[in-house]
DNA sequence: CAGTTTTTCGAACGTGCGGTCGAAAACTAA
DNA sequence: TTAGTTTTCGACCGCACGTTCGAAAAACTG
Protein backbone atom coordinates (compact mmCIF):
# COMPACT_ATOMS: atom_id res chain seq x y z
CA UNK A 1 0.00 0.00 0.00
CA UNK A 2 1.95 2.86 -1.55
CA UNK A 3 0.90 6.55 -0.57
CA UNK A 4 1.44 9.53 -2.55
CA UNK A 5 2.36 12.57 -0.53
CA UNK A 6 -1.10 14.24 -0.44
CA UNK A 7 -2.32 10.45 1.24
CA UNK A 8 0.48 10.69 3.30
CA UNK A 9 -0.17 14.19 4.38
CA UNK A 10 -3.91 13.09 5.17
CA UNK A 11 -2.49 10.29 7.48
CA UNK A 12 0.22 12.66 8.99
CA UNK A 13 -2.72 14.60 10.77
CA UNK A 14 -4.86 11.81 10.88
CA UNK A 15 -2.12 10.66 13.48
CA UNK A 16 -1.68 14.55 14.98
CA UNK A 17 -5.31 14.51 15.50
CA UNK A 18 -5.14 11.27 17.64
CA UNK A 19 -2.09 12.19 19.26
CA UNK A 20 -3.70 15.06 20.49
CA UNK A 21 -6.64 13.19 21.40
CA UNK A 22 -4.92 11.42 23.58
CA UNK A 23 -3.23 13.92 25.81
CA UNK A 24 -6.45 15.80 26.08
CA UNK A 25 -7.71 12.62 27.50
CA UNK A 26 -5.47 12.35 29.37
CA UNK A 27 -5.53 15.39 31.20
CA UNK A 28 -8.83 15.41 31.41
CA UNK A 29 -10.26 12.55 31.74
CA UNK A 30 -12.79 10.98 28.93
CA UNK A 31 -15.38 12.78 30.27
CA UNK A 32 -14.41 16.31 30.23
CA UNK A 33 -12.54 15.59 26.97
CA UNK A 34 -14.05 18.01 24.31
CA UNK A 35 -13.45 18.13 20.88
CA UNK A 36 -12.85 21.89 21.27
CA UNK A 37 -10.35 21.22 23.18
CA UNK A 38 -8.54 18.21 20.90
CA UNK A 39 -9.07 20.46 17.88
CA UNK A 40 -6.97 23.44 19.82
CA UNK A 41 -4.44 21.06 21.18
CA UNK A 42 -4.13 19.88 17.27
CA UNK A 43 -3.96 23.81 16.10
CA UNK A 44 -6.82 23.32 14.08
CA UNK A 45 -10.80 24.15 14.37
CA UNK A 46 -13.50 21.86 15.56
CA UNK A 47 -14.87 21.41 12.36
CA UNK A 48 -11.63 20.10 11.02
CA UNK A 49 -12.03 17.40 12.83
CA UNK A 50 -14.98 16.30 11.36
CA UNK A 51 -13.09 16.32 8.27
CA UNK A 52 -10.76 13.38 9.41
CA UNK A 53 -13.06 11.64 11.69
CA UNK A 54 -17.15 11.15 11.82
CA UNK A 55 -17.04 11.33 15.34
CA UNK A 56 -15.64 11.68 18.75
CA UNK A 57 -16.35 7.90 19.38
CA UNK A 58 -14.61 7.29 16.07
CA UNK A 59 -11.25 9.07 17.49
CA UNK A 60 -11.77 6.84 20.69
CA UNK A 61 -11.84 3.45 19.21
CA UNK A 62 -8.87 4.22 16.62
CA UNK A 63 -7.13 4.95 19.56
CA UNK A 64 -7.96 1.96 21.06
CA UNK A 65 -7.81 -0.65 18.12
CA UNK A 66 -4.51 1.11 16.85
CA UNK A 67 -3.04 0.67 20.53
CA UNK A 68 -4.06 -2.35 21.06
CA UNK A 69 -3.02 -3.93 17.52
CA UNK A 70 0.45 -2.36 17.51
CA UNK A 71 1.28 -3.67 21.11
CA UNK A 72 -0.11 -7.21 19.43
CA UNK A 73 2.16 -6.93 16.31
CA UNK A 74 4.85 -6.44 18.00
CA UNK A 75 4.83 -8.41 20.72
CA UNK A 76 3.50 -11.51 18.91
CA UNK A 77 6.66 -11.25 16.88
CA UNK A 78 9.16 -10.86 19.85
CA UNK A 79 11.18 -14.32 19.69
CA UNK A 80 10.49 -16.47 22.55
CA UNK A 81 11.73 -19.36 20.33
CA UNK A 82 13.63 -21.87 22.75
CA UNK A 83 13.22 -20.62 25.52
CA UNK A 84 11.14 -22.52 28.57
CA UNK A 85 7.98 -21.14 29.06
CA UNK A 86 9.16 -19.57 32.54
CA UNK A 87 11.87 -17.43 30.85
CA UNK A 88 9.69 -16.98 27.51
CA UNK A 89 6.96 -15.71 29.95
CA UNK A 90 9.05 -13.40 32.31
CA UNK A 91 10.27 -11.79 28.90
CA UNK A 92 7.24 -11.19 27.31
CA UNK A 93 6.10 -9.33 30.28
CA UNK A 94 9.50 -7.35 30.32
CA UNK A 95 8.52 -6.41 26.87
CA UNK A 96 5.53 -5.12 27.53
CA UNK A 97 6.54 -2.88 30.13
CA UNK A 98 9.49 -1.50 28.07
CA UNK A 99 6.57 -0.91 25.59
CA UNK A 100 4.71 0.69 28.08
CA UNK A 101 7.89 3.18 29.93
CA UNK A 102 7.94 4.28 25.63
CA UNK A 103 4.65 5.66 25.84
CA UNK A 104 3.31 5.99 29.03
CA UNK A 105 0.30 7.84 28.31
CA UNK A 106 -0.92 5.58 25.32
CA UNK A 107 -0.93 2.66 27.76
CA UNK A 108 -2.67 4.37 30.81
CA UNK A 109 -5.03 4.44 28.22
CA UNK A 110 -5.04 1.30 26.73
CA UNK A 111 -5.22 -0.36 29.88
CA UNK A 112 -7.53 2.11 31.84
CA UNK A 113 -10.31 3.63 29.46
CA UNK A 114 -11.85 0.21 28.78
CA UNK A 115 -12.56 0.13 32.00
CA UNK A 116 -14.96 3.43 32.42
CA UNK A 117 -17.14 1.92 29.48
CA UNK A 118 -20.30 0.71 29.73
CA UNK A 119 -20.15 -2.80 30.37
CA UNK A 120 -22.26 -3.60 26.71
CA UNK A 121 -20.04 -0.90 24.83
CA UNK A 122 -16.92 -2.92 25.93
CA UNK A 123 -17.60 -6.08 24.67
CA UNK A 124 -18.01 -4.65 20.91
CA UNK A 125 -14.64 -3.07 20.27
CA UNK A 126 -12.78 -4.64 17.85
CA UNK A 127 -9.71 -3.83 19.90
CA UNK A 128 -11.11 -6.96 21.76
CA UNK A 129 -9.72 -9.06 19.63
CA UNK A 130 -6.29 -8.19 19.73
CA UNK A 131 -6.37 -8.08 23.66
CA UNK A 132 -7.84 -11.49 23.60
CA UNK A 133 -5.12 -12.57 21.36
CA UNK A 134 -2.38 -10.84 23.79
CA UNK A 135 -4.59 -12.74 26.94
CA UNK A 136 -4.67 -16.27 25.29
CA UNK A 137 -0.79 -16.21 24.57
CA UNK A 138 0.09 -15.33 28.14
CA UNK A 139 -2.42 -18.25 29.14
CA UNK A 140 -0.37 -20.77 27.21
CA UNK A 141 2.47 -19.62 28.18
CA UNK A 142 1.37 -19.91 31.81
CA UNK A 143 -0.29 -23.46 31.30
CA UNK A 144 2.89 -24.63 29.47
CA UNK A 145 4.97 -23.26 32.17
CA UNK A 146 2.30 -24.66 35.23
CA UNK A 147 2.69 -27.93 33.48
CA UNK A 148 5.88 -27.98 33.51
CA UNK A 149 6.56 -27.12 37.42
CA UNK A 150 8.14 -23.75 36.70
CA UNK A 151 5.31 -21.95 37.84
CA UNK A 152 3.23 -22.07 40.99
CA UNK A 153 0.87 -25.48 40.69
CA UNK A 154 -2.57 -23.86 40.61
CA UNK A 155 -5.27 -23.04 37.93
CA UNK A 156 -4.24 -21.48 35.33
CA UNK A 157 -6.79 -19.20 35.69
CA UNK A 158 -5.94 -18.35 39.03
CA UNK A 159 -2.39 -17.28 38.43
CA UNK A 160 -3.29 -15.50 34.91
CA UNK A 161 -5.43 -13.28 37.48
CA UNK A 162 -2.57 -13.06 39.55
CA UNK A 163 0.31 -12.20 37.45
CA UNK A 164 -2.16 -9.54 35.33
CA UNK A 165 -2.49 -7.65 38.99
CA UNK A 166 0.88 -8.19 40.02
CA UNK A 167 2.28 -6.61 36.33
CA UNK A 168 -0.73 -4.25 36.51
CA UNK A 169 0.29 -2.54 40.20
CA UNK A 170 4.15 -2.54 39.25
CA UNK A 171 3.84 -0.84 36.00
CA UNK A 172 0.33 1.26 36.99
CA UNK A 173 -0.17 1.58 40.58
CA UNK A 174 0.75 4.06 43.11
CA UNK A 175 0.41 8.46 42.82
CA UNK A 176 4.07 8.35 42.19
CA UNK A 177 4.59 7.80 38.56
CA UNK A 178 7.86 6.80 38.49
CA UNK A 179 8.79 4.85 36.07
CA UNK A 180 9.63 0.66 37.08
CA UNK A 181 13.18 -0.35 35.68
CA UNK A 182 12.99 -3.71 33.94
CA UNK A 183 15.56 -4.91 36.94
CA UNK A 184 12.76 -4.27 39.40
CA UNK A 185 10.26 -6.13 37.26
CA UNK A 186 12.48 -9.33 36.67
CA UNK A 187 13.69 -8.87 40.54
CA UNK A 188 10.01 -9.08 41.42
CA UNK A 189 8.70 -11.51 38.48
CA UNK A 190 11.35 -13.75 39.67
CA UNK A 191 11.15 -13.62 43.17
CA UNK A 192 7.59 -14.78 42.84
CA UNK A 193 7.55 -16.84 40.54
CA UNK A 194 9.98 -18.93 41.89
CA UNK A 195 9.53 -22.02 40.44
CA UNK A 196 9.04 -25.22 43.00
CA UNK A 197 11.82 -27.12 43.55
CA UNK A 198 9.44 -29.47 44.81
CA UNK A 199 5.75 -29.99 44.71
CA UNK A 200 5.05 -27.22 47.87
CA UNK A 201 3.91 -28.23 50.72
CA UNK A 202 4.57 -32.10 50.12
CA UNK A 203 8.20 -31.87 51.87
CA UNK A 204 7.64 -29.66 54.79
CA UNK A 205 6.33 -30.06 57.81
CA UNK B 1 -26.21 11.08 68.50
CA UNK B 2 -30.04 10.21 68.78
CA UNK B 3 -32.14 10.84 65.64
CA UNK B 4 -36.23 11.32 65.79
CA UNK B 5 -38.26 9.53 63.19
CA UNK B 6 -38.43 12.70 60.87
CA UNK B 7 -34.73 12.92 61.19
CA UNK B 8 -34.38 9.41 60.88
CA UNK B 9 -36.66 8.99 57.46
CA UNK B 10 -34.24 11.38 56.15
CA UNK B 11 -31.40 9.40 56.97
CA UNK B 12 -33.32 6.94 55.11
CA UNK B 13 -33.74 8.69 52.00
CA UNK B 14 -30.24 10.19 51.96
CA UNK B 15 -29.14 6.43 51.85
CA UNK B 16 -32.12 5.53 49.42
CA UNK B 17 -30.76 8.02 46.83
CA UNK B 18 -26.80 7.18 47.75
CA UNK B 19 -27.98 3.44 46.70
CA UNK B 20 -29.92 4.69 43.58
CA UNK B 21 -26.87 6.78 42.56
CA UNK B 22 -24.56 3.87 43.01
CA UNK B 23 -26.89 1.48 40.66
CA UNK B 24 -26.76 4.19 38.16
CA UNK B 25 -23.17 5.07 38.37
CA UNK B 26 -22.81 1.40 37.78
CA UNK B 27 -24.84 0.64 34.79
CA UNK B 28 -23.96 3.54 32.72
CA UNK B 29 -21.02 4.53 34.23
CA UNK B 30 -19.93 7.46 35.58
CA UNK B 31 -20.26 9.47 32.44
CA UNK B 32 -23.78 8.23 30.70
CA UNK B 33 -25.47 8.55 35.00
CA UNK B 34 -27.96 11.19 34.94
CA UNK B 35 -29.70 12.65 37.91
CA UNK B 36 -33.06 12.09 36.02
CA UNK B 37 -32.13 7.88 35.93
CA UNK B 38 -30.65 8.11 39.44
CA UNK B 39 -34.39 10.00 40.87
CA UNK B 40 -35.95 7.42 38.66
CA UNK B 41 -34.52 4.51 40.20
CA UNK B 42 -34.83 5.96 43.48
CA UNK B 43 -38.63 6.77 42.85
CA UNK B 44 -38.12 10.59 43.27
CA UNK B 45 -38.80 13.31 40.81
CA UNK B 46 -35.17 14.76 40.10
CA UNK B 47 -35.60 18.22 42.11
CA UNK B 48 -36.18 16.04 44.92
CA UNK B 49 -32.29 15.10 44.51
CA UNK B 50 -31.23 18.23 45.51
CA UNK B 51 -33.56 18.82 48.46
CA UNK B 52 -31.28 15.75 49.91
CA UNK B 53 -27.92 16.63 48.08
CA UNK B 54 -26.54 19.75 46.68
CA UNK B 55 -25.23 18.48 43.42
CA UNK B 56 -24.52 15.22 41.66
CA UNK B 57 -21.05 15.75 43.13
CA UNK B 58 -21.96 15.67 46.41
CA UNK B 59 -23.94 12.44 45.68
CA UNK B 60 -20.46 11.39 44.54
CA UNK B 61 -18.43 12.54 47.27
CA UNK B 62 -20.65 11.16 49.85
CA UNK B 63 -20.71 7.40 48.17
CA UNK B 64 -16.55 7.32 48.13
CA UNK B 65 -16.13 8.82 51.52
CA UNK B 66 -18.74 6.75 53.02
CA UNK B 67 -17.57 3.66 51.77
CA UNK B 68 -13.94 4.08 52.04
CA UNK B 69 -14.61 5.88 55.72
CA UNK B 70 -16.80 2.30 56.40
CA UNK B 71 -14.31 0.04 54.73
CA UNK B 72 -11.11 1.98 57.66
CA UNK B 73 -13.63 1.18 60.02
CA UNK B 74 -14.27 -1.94 59.78
CA UNK B 75 -10.59 -2.86 59.04
CA UNK B 76 -9.15 -1.22 61.98
CA UNK B 77 -11.32 -3.22 64.47
CA UNK B 78 -9.94 -6.42 62.82
CA UNK B 79 -8.25 -8.14 65.59
CA UNK B 80 -4.55 -8.96 64.45
CA UNK B 81 -3.26 -8.58 67.92
CA UNK B 82 -0.83 -11.92 68.58
CA UNK B 83 -0.83 -12.39 64.68
CA UNK B 84 2.75 -12.41 62.90
CA UNK B 85 3.43 -9.71 60.25
CA UNK B 86 2.52 -12.72 57.62
CA UNK B 87 -0.43 -14.21 58.98
CA UNK B 88 -1.90 -10.31 59.43
CA UNK B 89 -1.64 -9.45 56.38
CA UNK B 90 -3.15 -12.24 54.70
CA UNK B 91 -5.88 -12.25 57.12
CA UNK B 92 -6.47 -8.45 56.73
CA UNK B 93 -5.97 -9.17 52.74
CA UNK B 94 -9.15 -11.99 53.43
CA UNK B 95 -11.15 -9.59 55.32
CA UNK B 96 -10.60 -6.67 52.69
CA UNK B 97 -11.60 -10.18 50.17
CA UNK B 98 -14.89 -10.87 52.22
CA UNK B 99 -15.85 -7.18 52.47
CA UNK B 100 -15.97 -6.78 48.68
CA UNK B 101 -17.72 -9.97 48.05
CA UNK B 102 -20.29 -8.63 50.52
CA UNK B 103 -20.87 -6.04 47.92
CA UNK B 104 -18.86 -6.34 44.95
CA UNK B 105 -20.72 -2.89 43.02
CA UNK B 106 -19.88 -0.64 45.99
CA UNK B 107 -16.26 -1.43 46.26
CA UNK B 108 -16.05 -1.66 42.41
CA UNK B 109 -16.91 1.66 42.53
CA UNK B 110 -14.71 2.57 44.87
CA UNK B 111 -11.87 0.95 43.63
CA UNK B 112 -11.99 1.97 40.09
CA UNK B 113 -14.14 5.31 40.58
CA UNK B 114 -11.39 7.60 41.33
CA UNK B 115 -9.38 5.96 38.22
CA UNK B 116 -12.09 7.95 36.06
CA UNK B 117 -11.01 11.46 37.46
CA UNK B 118 -9.25 14.00 36.60
CA UNK B 119 -5.73 13.80 38.84
CA UNK B 120 -6.03 17.04 40.33
CA UNK B 121 -9.52 16.10 41.32
CA UNK B 122 -8.35 12.68 42.88
CA UNK B 123 -6.42 14.55 45.54
CA UNK B 124 -8.63 16.48 46.91
CA UNK B 125 -11.29 14.19 48.38
CA UNK B 126 -11.90 13.66 51.88
CA UNK B 127 -12.44 9.95 51.65
CA UNK B 128 -8.31 9.86 50.46
CA UNK B 129 -7.72 9.85 54.09
CA UNK B 130 -9.05 6.25 54.89
CA UNK B 131 -7.51 5.58 51.92
CA UNK B 132 -4.05 6.38 52.45
CA UNK B 133 -4.88 5.41 56.21
CA UNK B 134 -5.33 1.67 54.66
CA UNK B 135 -2.56 1.96 52.69
CA UNK B 136 -0.39 3.06 55.41
CA UNK B 137 -1.20 0.21 57.25
CA UNK B 138 -0.71 -2.73 55.12
CA UNK B 139 2.63 -0.94 54.42
CA UNK B 140 3.94 -1.42 57.94
CA UNK B 141 2.21 -4.77 58.32
CA UNK B 142 4.75 -5.49 54.71
CA UNK B 143 7.61 -3.92 56.25
CA UNK B 144 6.97 -6.05 59.42
CA UNK B 145 6.88 -8.94 57.23
CA UNK B 146 10.14 -8.14 55.37
CA UNK B 147 12.38 -7.10 58.47
CA UNK B 148 11.28 -10.95 59.45
CA UNK B 149 11.87 -12.38 56.95
CA UNK B 150 8.45 -13.61 56.08
CA UNK B 151 8.47 -11.56 52.95
CA UNK B 152 10.04 -11.74 49.76
CA UNK B 153 13.92 -9.75 50.66
CA UNK B 154 12.95 -6.51 48.39
CA UNK B 155 11.88 -3.04 48.85
CA UNK B 156 8.81 -2.39 50.66
CA UNK B 157 7.17 -0.23 47.92
CA UNK B 158 7.83 -2.86 45.06
CA UNK B 159 6.36 -5.54 47.30
CA UNK B 160 3.35 -3.66 48.16
CA UNK B 161 2.39 -2.87 44.03
CA UNK B 162 2.32 -6.26 43.78
CA UNK B 163 0.39 -7.31 46.15
CA UNK B 164 -1.77 -4.57 45.62
CA UNK B 165 -1.60 -5.68 42.26
CA UNK B 166 -2.38 -9.64 42.89
CA UNK B 167 -5.31 -8.67 45.15
CA UNK B 168 -6.88 -6.43 42.68
CA UNK B 169 -6.08 -8.46 40.06
CA UNK B 170 -7.73 -11.45 42.16
CA UNK B 171 -10.61 -9.63 43.07
CA UNK B 172 -11.69 -7.39 40.00
CA UNK B 173 -10.02 -8.73 36.88
CA UNK B 174 -11.37 -10.95 34.06
CA UNK B 175 -14.39 -10.22 32.60
CA UNK B 176 -16.68 -13.17 34.08
CA UNK B 177 -17.68 -11.67 37.52
CA UNK B 178 -17.41 -14.71 39.38
CA UNK B 179 -15.99 -14.18 42.89
CA UNK B 180 -13.19 -15.56 43.94
CA UNK B 181 -13.29 -17.77 47.37
CA UNK B 182 -11.39 -16.93 50.13
CA UNK B 183 -9.56 -20.60 50.08
CA UNK B 184 -8.21 -19.57 46.76
CA UNK B 185 -6.83 -16.19 48.04
CA UNK B 186 -5.31 -17.83 50.54
CA UNK B 187 -3.91 -19.95 48.23
CA UNK B 188 -2.34 -17.54 46.18
CA UNK B 189 -0.89 -15.31 49.08
CA UNK B 190 0.18 -17.95 50.42
CA UNK B 191 2.03 -19.34 47.74
CA UNK B 192 3.73 -15.94 46.01
CA UNK B 193 4.52 -14.80 49.36
CA UNK B 194 6.27 -18.46 50.30
CA UNK B 195 8.44 -16.88 53.11
CA UNK B 196 12.28 -17.66 51.40
CA UNK B 197 13.69 -20.01 53.49
CA UNK B 198 10.38 -21.89 54.16
CA UNK B 199 7.39 -24.07 53.24
CA UNK B 200 4.50 -22.26 52.60
CA UNK B 201 1.96 -21.85 54.91
CA UNK B 202 0.03 -24.78 56.00
CA UNK B 203 -3.68 -24.52 54.85
CA UNK B 204 -5.88 -25.02 57.07
CA UNK B 205 -8.99 -26.17 56.94
C1' DC C 1 -3.57 33.33 -14.64
C1' DA C 2 -8.33 31.10 -14.17
C1' DG C 3 -10.55 26.89 -12.91
C1' DT C 4 -10.82 22.96 -9.90
C1' DT C 5 -10.15 20.36 -5.80
C1' DT C 6 -8.74 19.96 -1.09
C1' DT C 7 -8.61 21.74 3.41
C1' DT C 8 -10.06 24.83 6.97
C1' DC C 9 -13.13 26.99 10.17
C1' DG C 10 -16.67 30.62 12.13
C1' DA C 11 -21.01 30.38 13.26
C1' DA C 12 -25.03 28.24 14.18
C1' DC C 13 -28.09 24.20 15.64
C1' DG C 14 -29.99 20.73 18.65
C1' DT C 15 -30.06 18.54 22.60
C1' DG C 16 -28.95 16.41 26.89
C1' DC C 17 -28.39 17.39 31.38
C1' DG C 18 -27.24 19.78 35.90
C1' DG C 19 -29.48 22.75 38.50
C1' DT C 20 -33.45 26.17 40.04
C1' DC C 21 -38.07 28.00 41.16
C1' DG C 22 -42.46 28.34 42.77
C1' DA C 23 -46.18 26.31 44.08
C1' DA C 24 -48.82 22.11 45.17
C1' DA C 25 -49.17 18.14 48.17
C1' DA C 26 -48.42 15.81 52.36
C1' DC C 27 -47.69 15.90 57.00
C1' DT C 28 -47.85 17.79 61.83
C1' DA C 29 -49.66 20.07 65.92
C1' DA C 30 -53.31 22.83 68.06
C1' DT D 1 -60.03 22.65 60.87
C1' DT D 2 -56.61 25.71 60.37
C1' DA D 3 -52.07 27.44 60.31
C1' DG D 4 -47.49 26.25 59.88
C1' DT D 5 -43.78 23.11 58.25
C1' DT D 6 -41.70 19.62 55.48
C1' DT D 7 -41.44 17.19 51.25
C1' DT D 8 -42.24 16.62 46.39
C1' DC D 9 -42.05 17.68 41.59
C1' DG D 10 -43.44 19.75 36.82
C1' DA D 11 -41.74 23.10 34.26
C1' DC D 12 -38.23 25.81 33.11
C1' DC D 13 -33.37 27.85 32.43
C1' DG D 14 -28.75 28.07 30.80
C1' DC D 15 -25.12 26.24 28.88
C1' DA D 16 -21.70 22.98 27.42
C1' DC D 17 -20.64 20.22 23.81
C1' DG D 18 -21.13 17.06 19.66
C1' DT D 19 -22.19 17.84 15.20
C1' DT D 20 -23.31 20.27 10.73
C1' DC D 21 -23.26 23.81 7.04
C1' DG D 22 -21.75 26.91 3.90
C1' DA D 23 -18.51 29.36 2.34
C1' DA D 24 -13.74 31.20 2.55
C1' DA D 25 -8.90 30.09 2.10
C1' DA D 26 -5.22 27.35 0.38
C1' DA D 27 -3.30 24.14 -2.55
C1' DC D 28 -3.04 22.15 -6.91
C1' DT D 29 -3.34 21.89 -12.21
C1' DG D 30 -2.57 23.14 -16.91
Amino acid sequence: MSLNRKELERETRKKLILASALKVFKDLGLERATMDEIAKVAGFGKATLYYYYHSKEEIFNTILLEGWKNMWTSLKEFDVAGKSPRKAFISLLKRIAELVNEDRPLFEFLFFAPKALPAEYREKGEWRVYQNRLYDLLTLMIEAGIKEGQFPQMDTRLVLKAMGGIFHGLVFLGDDRDTITEAEIEEMLGTLLRKDKQAPVAHEK
